[in-house]
DNA sequence: AATACGGGGGC
DNA sequence: GCCCCAGTATT
């Protein structure tokens, strides 16, 4: 069924379509390692359309390795603002300074050193490899998973230790003997613009007659999906504490979400309470924690957050009048102005909140 | 094999 | 509200 003449077909067609279709994409313009790199990193678990500012307002900051490698923290970390899954800007930070210290600040070009960088993982060295060098390696990720899946009319979870093993060996199977970057990028062209998850266009695929799932007309059957993740509801409250023009803030803690970047104090509440009686309780907490005079009012506003397995309910509460001394806090925390936490690398609640209080 | 890790687009 | 997104690292 795959044959050598399937698959050739498959490659010319793929490629011819790309050639007319594929989307204009900054990181599309110069294909250096560097650049295709940060582009990866950045499109891992998030979308093109999101990506796109993100990538050039880095680029431009920071136009080489060397560049990257030579920055502080904080400052990668405030360009990553509201990106998620801020582990990728601290790895892509770290590897940046091995590139500097162990590969004389060049981009390694070897599929096995590429791999060891933090934050690269098979899919994402393949796709740097392929799409800036044209080695011939291939790639597994979203919008390739599903491709295959339907191609292969795969009837079980594509997500499966043993499935994976299947894909990821079918692409490199179908692999091209040149221009290997572009045919990668053909198939997650294709799968985000044409396969697509819900109501694939098959009638516009140019592939849809080597596809048995469109000639048997099971796309919404095939992938099947993976065993969901069950969401439970926490509810929290922010605090915004002002005394002369400085708003207290803290900054997360290892092992706590969003680590290292700052925020508003927050804490946990029951969920069945009243807001009210939780106030009360908040302004009482944080008198004993900060030795503070706590006045509350408010809320302020409420926001949802969901988070890979829950759902957080945020309440806000503007504190008044707060004269004082600061004995203790849970965690590293700092008086600072509006225009300095605009400065910091917030979480999203923690802008929100800013923003929030900067044009009320 | 399951889980943590964010936030948003699109319907 | 739900699904999913150019995944990786850890347990």
């Amino acid at each position: 069924m795959y044959d050598a003449k399937w698959k050739s077909n498959f490659r010319r067609k793929l490629i011819n379509w790309f050639d007319g279709h594929q989307r204009e994409l900054p990181w599309r313009q110069r294909k250096t390692p560097y650049r295709i790199w940060i582009s990866e990193i950045m499109l891992q678990q998030t979308q093109v359309a999101t990506v796109v500012d993100y990538f050039n307002r880095f680029t431009k900051r920071f136009p080489t390795v060397a560049a990257l490698a030579q920055a502080d923290q904080a400052e990668v970390l405030k360009l990553w603002e509201g990106l998620g899954y801020y582990r990728r800007a601290r790895q892509l930070h770290a590897a940046a300074q091995i590139i500097v210290e162990e590969h004389a600040g060049e981009f390694p070009t070897d599929f096995e050193s590429v791999l060891a960088l933090p934050g690269i993982g098979r899919y994402t060295a393949g796709a740097i490899l392929s799409i800036a060098l044209d080695q011939k390696l291939p790639i597994l990720e979203g919008n390739t998973i599903r491709l295959f899946a339907r191609l292969m009319t795969m009837q079980s979870d594509p997500r499966t230790t043993d499935n994976q093993k299947a894909l990821w060996e079918f692409s490199e199977s179908l692999l091209p003997r040149k221009r290997c970057g572009d045919f990668n990028q053909a198939l997650m062209e294709l799968g985000s613009q044409i396969c697509n998850p819900k109501r694939p266009k098959c009638l516009v695929c140019p592939v849809n007659n080597l596809c048995m799932t469109a000639v048997q007309g099971l796309q919404e059957q095939i992938p099947v999906a993976s065993k969901k993740v069950k969401y439970e509801v926490l509810l929290e409250a922010a605090i915004v504490i002002n005394q002369q023009e400085r708003i207290l803030v803290r900054q997360c803690g290892p092992g706590e979400r969003w680590e290292s970047l700052w925020d508003f104090p927050r804490y946990t509440l029951s969920q069945n309470a009243e807001a009210k009686s939780h106030a009360q309780q908040l302004q009482l907490q944080l008198k004993e924690e900060t030795g503070l005079g706590v006045e509350l009012s408010g809320p302020l506003f409420q926001m949802k957050h969901a988070v890979t397995r829950y759902r957080i309910t945020l309440q806000c509460w503007k504190g008044d009048s707060v004269t004082g001394r600061l004995r203790k806090t849970p965690t590293p925390t700092r008086w600072a102005t509006l225009s300095e936490i605009e400065e910091m690398p917030m979480s999203i609640t923690g802008r929100k909140i800013a923003r929030k209080l900067k044009s009320p």
